[in-house]
DNA sequence: CGATCAACTGCACCTATGGTACAGTTTCGC
DNA sequence: GCGAAACTGTACCATAGGTGCAGTTGATCG
């Protein structure tokens, strides 16, 4: 009951969600008009209005759909890196090698993050899209933090860690390399950096040898 | 109350960019009225218009102010922790905890990075805009590199180190860890971040013992 | 004392955009 | 062929960005 999809139309709304988030990272929300919107999807106004309420309602629909390929991203990359492997430890290295080649491999030129546009605009939306977003990037730090508890608990650390903060730290990097990428128009960055965080992971669990 | 002995206009640009930025900062350039800038200055929209050329100009004069602190604050931190230390390798760590602390200790509650900002509405700007922030962005690699190449010198790794990629972690931590800070309102975030960073720097070139 | 210049104020005006309202039309499943 | 989803078309309003220009104030200087 929750996918439509055999009218023609339930593509219509798929086209604006894309025609408009490519706008949202290029310009910010506030600068996005509906009327580029429809004249990229070839619709009217109407029929923009028939699909979402106001202004607001496109901004949930653009996050809760950017979420939701997020959150496939990272079920696709552990779930193929888990098939390869079974320890922990050699397992996340996998997923983070993995993950730099899929960065280094991005068709767009220019990606963004539509959580980190929404962050710099915030007040421009109200409490249930603050709290999506922070639903978002605390499923990051759940993911990369069961790892990482799966590996201490195999590889104890040589020094004491805050698991938290390197959990962390993978989205971080992400959000980063993609804004350094982005201003130095440098697609090799963003790759680069998660393979130092894959480097730091190993330095603190790998043993010696 | 009033400033002595300069011009009393003087400082009304300042204040106009102070206003600005702080708007900027919460809701985007676009959505960022002139309208509300002039009212939290107390000035007239034709007085606006008297200090910048245009909508564009202030975005100049916001971001040149901007480098201009940012520039201020890494020659502070660098200038103390030289202060206390020749050695490369510790006068670095000493700085990496002291912007640890400088971050933990921020007076605003929720800060953010005008060159992100900026990033990720960089369709609304000219080719200068683009050029200043990516040459602020440089000059964060830069810094962080003649460091790191004096440390790589007296200190040789034991594994290779993608050392340009190490340098642009720092900025990349920076702008990753103020976006993750806003969502999640956590503070605590970005200088802890850091501090991973310093265990990588340190792990990567301290001799073993 | 009067000229000059920076630093404004006041006003008029045009346009784009978000958003509302609502009536009509096409297309499809049943 | 009935009804509902998925639109189109038109009219309209308020707000704001932005431009242009003439006028005013006040400090400074010769």
């Amino acid at each position: 009951m929750l996918e439509v999809s055999t009218r023609k139309g339930s593509d219509t709304r798929e086209r604006l969600l894309a025609a408009a988030e490519s706008a949202v990272l290029a310009k910010g929300f506030a600068a996005t008009s509906i009327e580029e919107i429809i004249a990229a999807v070839g619709i009217t106004k109407s029929g923009f209005f028939y699909h979402f309420k106001d202004k607001a309602d496109l901004a949930k629909g653009l996050l809760l759909r950017y979420l939701d390929h997020d959150k496939a991203v990272l079920d696709d990359l552990f779930g193929r890196a888990d098939e390869l492997n079974d320890d922990p430890l050699h397992g996340f290295l996998v997923a983070l090698k993995l993950f730099a080649e899929m960065m280094a491999n991005l068709p767009e030129a220019h990606p963004g993050c539509l959580a980190a546009s929404f962050c710099y605009q915030d007040q421009l939306f109200n409490r249930e899209i603050h709290e999506l977003n922070a639903e978002g990037m605390l499923e990051w730090r759940q993911r990369f933090r069961e790892r990482l508890d799966a590996i201490a608990a195999r590889y104890p650390a040589r020094q004491p860690v805050d698991l938290e903060a390197m959990a962390d730290m993978a989205a971080t990097l992400v959000e980063g390399g993609l804004i350094l990428g982005r201003v130095l128009k440098d697609a090799t960055i963003l790759p680069r950096q998660i393979l130092l965080y894959r480097d730091l992971v190993r330095a603190t669990f790998a043993p010696p040898g």
